[in-house]
DNA sequence: ACCTGAACACCGTTCAAGT
DNA sequence: ACCTGAACACCGTTCAAGT
């Protein structure tokens, strides 16, 4: 009896916070397709009917998880020496701190865009890159279409164009199982792309997207643009 | 007997096409969570189990959606005459061909995210655009870059950064329900900036946001960047 | 108040059986 | 060769029952 009562102790009472945290992890681990109502509760230790005490349904849950990540990018930008005297350096920091949260969490775009609600800490996020390329002398106009252009990357990116899904996987297996052959006679200028970067590669192991690299370049290319829109 | 005999001769016989075709508008009018086996297979007719004697599994069903969007890019695009002369509007052509695709099936962007494997037909898009910059003069290394700017923007801006999912919902009733006077108060920068737009929106029964006109806005943005850098 | 077991209507998929 | 029915191991969710 008292066993059983410091067991009970022991386990934390279940809550909407603990529900969530379990479903991150669970997908972070085994992708979104892991997170059902039946494996959440048993990483919890718990039957599947427990969460509904404290999630009206699935759908909350997914809701749930989109909330827990923008409020960790809100975090982290939080927690981070933003440079409010330049608006091109401060749009630039806030947009690679999402990023670098996007891909600690994969998953993540994905579910943003299916979702049909946009909840309030997203909208916390847009306030504030809105706010620095306001005080950075862009109309508003020039703000929303910058808002969608970022946004649109941000989320974009994390679906890869060559190696979507799983960045496991690398080119070089697929080319060599569809005949290297075959492909050059077929795509000659994608094939010359690659092989041209493959060499130039300066980490040959890492494969020759570099999606670091070219996120960067991409931001760069925007942002230019903004600025030059500005004037 | 005859009369069955006719059924089954009017019936036509099931084919990968086929079925196919059946799931593409399975998810064009009701999503892509619609498109199961057992819904696909009654769509033709037919029991869930007999459409594994023409596609493997759900994966390669989900393969061939994306497979017959692709395909449908790349025929558009070849009914098309390519400014061939210019390889910005080349380019150009290209990314809105890709983009109108994407809005007849707006569960593609996602789909092909989320697959493992990059179709050929892909491919061959890819090949389509990266020989425009070539041929334009834009260098392997800066095609290459382009082509992750720009597919990523075919592929992120179908997921909405306001209303995603069901391009029905509009961002009115939300801010309504949660209370106007406490957003303009917590984020008055976006505040200002959905009034702003909405009183300049031409037309305001399409709510603020014209995605079109924003998709061509960092079209435009990112190619006169490619165009600046390849000078 | 919180958790549970049984049940319902769905999934994808296998397998032996029909024609 | 092509289609099917029954079955298995999964889903989300409801509801009456336990504590």
């Amino acid at each position: 009896m008292t066993n059983i009562e410091s067991m009970r102790a022991t386990r934390a009472p279940l809550t909407r916070e603990r529900v969530l945290a379990a479903a991150v992890a669970l997908a972070d681990a085994e992708g979104i397709a892991a997170v059902t109502m039946r494996r959440v509760a048993g990483e919890l230790g718990v039957e599947a009917m427990s969460l509904y005490h404290h999630l009206p349904g699935k759908a909350d849950l997914l809701d749930g998880l989109v909330d827990v990540v923008a409020a960790e990018v809100a975090t982290e930008i939080a927690g981070r020496d933003l440079p409010a005297e330049d608006w091109r350096a401060e749009v630039s920091a806030r947009c690679l701190t999402a990023r670098t949260v996007m891909l600690r969490h994969p998953w993540a775009p994905g579910l943003m865009g299916s979702r049909s609600t946009v909840p309030p800490v997203v909208y916390g996020l847009y306030e504030g890159v809105v706010g620095a390329m306001v005080r950075g002398g862009l109309s508003y106009r020039l703000a929303h279409r910058a808002l969608h252009a970022l946004g649109s990357m941000v989320l974009g990116f994390t679906q890869e164009v060559f190696r979507p899904a799983e960045a496991g996987g690398s080119l070089e297996p697929e080319l060599a199982e569809a005949g290297l052959a075959a492909i050059v006679d077929a795509l000659p200028y994608t094939a010359a792309m690659i092989t041209t970067e493959m060499h130039d590669a300066t980490d040959p192991v890492l494969g020759w997207c570099d999606s670091q690299t070219e996120f960067e370049f991409t931001l760069d290319l925007l942002l230019d643009g903004l600025e030059r829109a500005r004037a």
